[in-house]
DNA sequence: TCTTTGTTGATAATCATTTTCCACAAAGAT
DNA sequence: ATCTTTGTGGAAAATGATTATCAACAAAGA
């Protein structure tokens, strides 16, 4: 936190309330919050707050590398753990889980490398049903929001 | 193609032209294509073709099965190929690419599943610059952080 | 305190995607 | 072939997340 501060005024960005409030949300958060959600939270302490500045500050921060976009139903999330791990998102709530297992890149880097490709980083999502939501067994319970899942690729075999 | 006209037929789907017009563009065409850019495609041999109607399509399409959706910058690209395979995503011109070769499912299936969550499928991407505007060194290149993975423990970090 | 600029916030503008509504056409039946 | 049923296409409007504007403001430095 304090480490993502320094970087912020060393980068000549200035320290203001707001960027702390969002920075707050972000990092000591839930994690994987909308910029709605982070506006939400922030407006708590800063009723004036605007989105537009949410967005414009989450867009500082992820170009200085201090936050990750990820990307849920077409709508941006925002991870305040920069460093590369696996997410499991859930197809009916939506929540997004950090996997933090240890994960060997899988595939090759050279090869990749090989083929002309220059690879910077990579992402990888699971996608299936989080705990809560096999639990609720038709959508009776009390799961919040639901939209027919999109397809994914690579199929995994079906846990039995 | 054939078959995939078969299973549309299977499930009740009509056969229309547009529907036609659109599997060819997405199964025949240079893949990862947008909604746009099928539109135009198809456009040449049907000039009364609809967008939305384009939308419409690749929605059935998606939902059998047939495609697959991504999102790339936020917009969707529908690929015709719906086997499992990694793609390459340039971060300049945003092409995708397809990485043909095997690839294991790359997390331990079954420590997922022992921490509760019910895997279906996966998605990985891997993001870099492609050999085309690795040449045309004109913009900025930040080169962000290694592609390798190191995380603590295998547990399941759930976001309250 | 003065100056310089980066920043904020309210609002309008974008833009991809979805929804509406209805004429129309694809199948199936008569 | 004609009738019926019902899915489908097209045009336009609606949506919803994100971005652009721009005048007023405030954070840093002098
Ligand atoms: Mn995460
Ligand atoms: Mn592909
Ligand atoms: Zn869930
Ligand atoms: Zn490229």
């Amino acid at each position: 936190m304090n480490a993502v501060v320094r970087r912020l005024r060393e980068q000549g960005y200035r320290l203001t309330p707001q960027r702390m409030a969002v920075l707050q949300a972000v990092l000591k958060g839930p994690g994987h919050l909308s910029a709605e959600d982070i506006y939400q939270q922030v407006a708590d302490a800063f009723p004036m707050m605007s989105l537009a500045t949410v967005y414009k500050t989450l867009e500082v921060l992820r170009d200085l590398g201090e936050v990750v976009e990820l990307s849920v139903e077409g709508q941006a999330r925002y991870d305040g753990n920069p460093r590369p791990h696996v997410h499991l998102i859930c197809e009916k709530c939506r929540a997004v889980m950090d996997w933090s297992a240890e994960v060997d890149f899988p595939v090759a880097e050279a090869a990749i490398v090989a083929s002309g490709f220059r690879p910077s980083y990579y992402r990888l999502e699971v996608y299936g049903l989080c705990p809560r939501c096999q639990a609720s067994d038709d959508g009776k319970a009390p799961v919040p929001p639901q939209v027919g899942l999109k397809n994914g690729e690579g199929r995994v075999e079906e846990a039995k």
